[in-house]
DNA sequence: GTTGACCCTAAAGCTTACTACAGGGTTTAC
DNA sequence: GTAAACCCTGTAGTAAGCTTTAGGGTCAAC
């Protein structure tokens, strides 16, 4: 049971202290052992769980959504349909959120190309259809 | 030159009073004329400009860069190449975002996919996965 | 024995785009 | 003439996820 400082298990998380007690603020991760002089200490197996953490977020999960996800762990019945069922839902976010963007970027290209044809020096297609275009 | 108050012109852009005074503070409206009471007075061209606006945060720009865009407005020469560089950069912003958020969804898919496959009661591949897998 | 790297808490700041509140004056309609 | 609906300023709050600051204790090396 090697004991790690703050400073070296969020080096090996590749995250900033600052934000290893953000987490436990948070209540993401568990209150550490403290050592005499008031030292967070923890064991390595922390790192496991703030690379859960990272994880969880690289897949669209919000820290609240984390927090969930991990109390979700600790009963074991029917653990697999919620995780499940929440995972379904971000993907259906995802999605509606990947849409908005395409048609924005549909409106987008539909001005620069105007631009690009634009033979009228001084006057600017793109802005104008901001102008007067009622959406 | 019909002057009108600040609810009727929020009123008719679909905005709250609270929004229009909000805009005016940074900077995407210019200071209105004032009654002798000290009641903001518009003309209603301010609406073009305020549809201006939310056309613009429709196709993904911030507040910031619509200020940039109403400033290129004044200088004639080459505001037609600002406006589209600035619009590429954005549709390229777009795609970078869209291709994040289907890794995400990709990655969601294949722990949903093997939670699905699981014979093995207690046991949940979409929490082991966050738990094991280095990215 | 002292410098520098590390740790502590508590609180504030950052960004974006609003929204709400407090406390008060004005205008309009009946 | 009064009550509702509107307007004013200035300040603070919201969400999310940290980062920074202030003001200090502790530990390892030379």
């Amino acid at each position: 049971m090697t004991k790690l400082t703050i400073g070296k298990i969020a080096n090996a998380a590749g995250l900033g202290v600052e934000t290893v007690r953000f987490y436990e603020r948070r209540g993401l991760l568990p209150p550490p052992a403290r050592s005499a002089s008031g030292y967070r200490l923890y064991d390595t197996e922390i790192i496991t769980r703030l690379n859960f953490i990272g994880r969880a977020k690289g897949l669209g999960f919000t820290l609240n959504e984390i927090c969930e996800l991990l109390a979700l762990r600790t009963e074991p019945q029917s653990c697999c349909d919620s995780v499940r069922s929440r995972a379904a839902a971000k993907i259906a976010d995802i999605e509606s959120r990947v849409e908005q963007l395409l048609a924005m970027k549909a409106g987008l290209r539909t001005l620069v190309d105007a631009c690009d044809d634009n033979e009228v020096p001084g006057t600017c297609p793109l802005l104008n259809a901001l102008d007067v275009n009622p959406t």
